[in-house]
DNA sequence: CTGTTAGCGCTTTCAG
DNA sequence: CTGAAAGCGCTAACAG
């Protein structure tokens, strides 16, 4: 039996009441009695009213409980990062806890317009790839929360990304080494290369750079210089580019004998890599990774690496969107030597 | 400056025309001439409207532009398995290209009317954890596809579980093996734990189950039975509950020889912990997997295991749930020998 | 504590 | 091709 779904209207005059006091049962116990409010309720689970229409309730109270994740590039690419999925993780949680829904929304979109009139805010991890969608995060009014990155007037979660490479690149260096870097979208190009002398892309802002700068100090503080064909770019934290990469600069003549990576999937590949080339690890070459994923550690040799826990920057991002506080927050990490170092 | 935001009635009284013509502008190119479209389309560029409000739209149209994506439990485990979040990957690709968005659901959610109203459809992704939800899906009218299980009325997409099962079992086993199985969601239990004679859970619809069952028919041709001690539940295939299983299984006297595991994330814990133990795979213990994620192709040995492609089943089923068709459909897939039978 | 009513911002017939 | 007007289904102020 198919029927026209009812309205509060409909239930209203069925009900012999007005459509204030439905509406009041259902969303405002206090304007009505205890007693009126189930006798109401009971009678419309009775008749199959489950309540006021969602999307006319999201335009009239210009509030819908659905929050956007604004993830830094395509969800092709950013869902089955483990990096980013854990992030989600987290965020999913909390937002779970309030009643929120998850609306994911890739950062190479044109533009926010779709969603910005529905959601209730936005959670905006990592600098998405079309630089318009922070224009117009900047321009709208609903409330912004940033991770990893920053944007003007909202509040940011991020980790000390220039340290934490910095104490990790210290652990692996010693005095003659040969060092190779692995990097992530440092320059703007959409295969894996070498930098070169490159323009750098975004490099006030972005959290690889500040990883750079934090090689670079440790390097520096051992007299050791990486050249910028020594340095590679990787368009995204994919294995496919990760592999590309492995296999570029483990064919190097001389071959480098410490190799930085900026994710733990670039390391992960390379060891992978050298493993198969019957490369001894650490002995013949050191690596490092950044992130601290689950993979990360049931390697055999497990990876050196910073772990950050992605899960508790999706919750505080998720919690500090929901209370609407404008307080930036750096969160901890840990370097975590591992064996590969 | 931060100013209210413009209407489509403002904004027809600025530029002097109906509202009328202004919805049209956006929304129906053929109802006005080209060129007072461009110009009217040029003013709203210019004064800074960007055309008509979603949360109205939703309302008046009863289209929304979102999907919901029904995960079989809370995105907390959903979000971070590989095999699920490849599945998310492909059905965003496809809404992608359709400009449609997506929303997360989890399957533990207590009902789904806090969305119905307003989404434009539903994937279900494996039997929801509340079963509420089935019903709901079922009584409810907005387009509905299912994967990995069926939804009377609905189209599902599912790929032969049984006899996936039954093929890599069959290309593990030898006469006289002493068999364990890893099996998941086999019965209702928070908890790792052997089966015994507990309840089954969902014993017709669950893909686990047919999984058992390909099992079980590779086990008869061989002759070799399988107590129900012998078979492990985990409630979710998440590393925490695998490591569990693994640690219990291999602590066994005897040991099996042979272990079958119902995921590729079970069977990597599973070999992880084998081999930190000192034992030979495949040489005293072959292990199999079901999958084909890209993390079992990683190790060393490298996994045997059944190949799904999770990502064309999403994009599949947002394929099919967009086009409105009502047919189901079964997928193909590989059975990998790999290296650990 | 209950009922009436004016919109939220838009789309879409229907006359002109 | 354009404009006037009736809702989509609901909420919240206000009067009773």
């Amino acid at each position: 039996m198919i029927m026209k779904k009812l309205t509060l209207k409909d239930v209203a005059k069925q009900l012999g009441v007005s459509t204030a006091t439905i509406s009041n049962a259902f969303n405002r116990p206090d304007q009505l009695s205890a007693s009126k409010r189930t006798e109401i309720l009971d009678a419309c689970k009775r008749i199959g009213y489950t309540g006021p229409n969602r999307a006319a309730q999201i335009l009239r109270k210009g509030q819908s409980n659905i929050v956007a994740l604004v993830l830094a590039d395509s969800l092709d690419y950013m869902v089955t990062d483990p990096v980013a999925n854990t992030f989600i993780q987290g965020v999913s949680r909390v937002l779970r806890e309030n009643h929120k829904h998850l609306l994911l929304y890739a950062g190479d979109s044109e533009s926010i317009i779709d969603v910005v009139d529905f959601v209730d805010g936005f959670i905006c991890y990592g600098a998405p790839r079309n630089p318009d969608l922070s224009v117009q995060l900047k321009q709208q009014n609903k409330p912004v929360v940033t991770v990893d990155f920053n944007l003007e007037g909202s509040p940011a979660i991020n980790i000390d990304n220039e340290q934490a490479s910095y104490e990790i690149a210290k652990a692996a260096l010693k005095p003659g080494d040969k060092v190779a870097i692995l990097g992530l979208r440092l320059i703007e190009s959409p295969n894996t290369c070498r930098i070169y002398d490159s323009p750098l892309l975004d490099a006030e802002s972005s959290i690889t750079h500040r990883r750079l700068d934090g090689y670079f100090q440790a390097l520096k503080e051992v007299d050791i210089k990486v050249e910028s064909d020594w340095i590679w770019n990787l368009p995204e934290n994919a294995g496919m580019y990760a592999v590309q990469a492995a296999k570029e600069v483990l064919s190097c003549h001389p071959r480098p004998n410490v190799i930085l990576c900026m994710s733990d999937i670039i390391a992960l590949e390379l060891l992978q890599c050298a493993l198969s080339m019957g490369i001894d690890v650490p002995g013949e070459l050191r690596i490092t990774g950044f992130d601290g994923i689950e993979e990360a550690a049931r390697t055999r040799p497990y990876m050196a690496t910073v772990c950050q826990s992605s899960v508790e920057k999706g919750m505080q991002s998720a919690r500090l969107l929901l209370s609407g506080e404008n307080k930036s927050m750096s969160l901890p990490y840990e370097v975590r030597l591992g064996e590969t170092i």
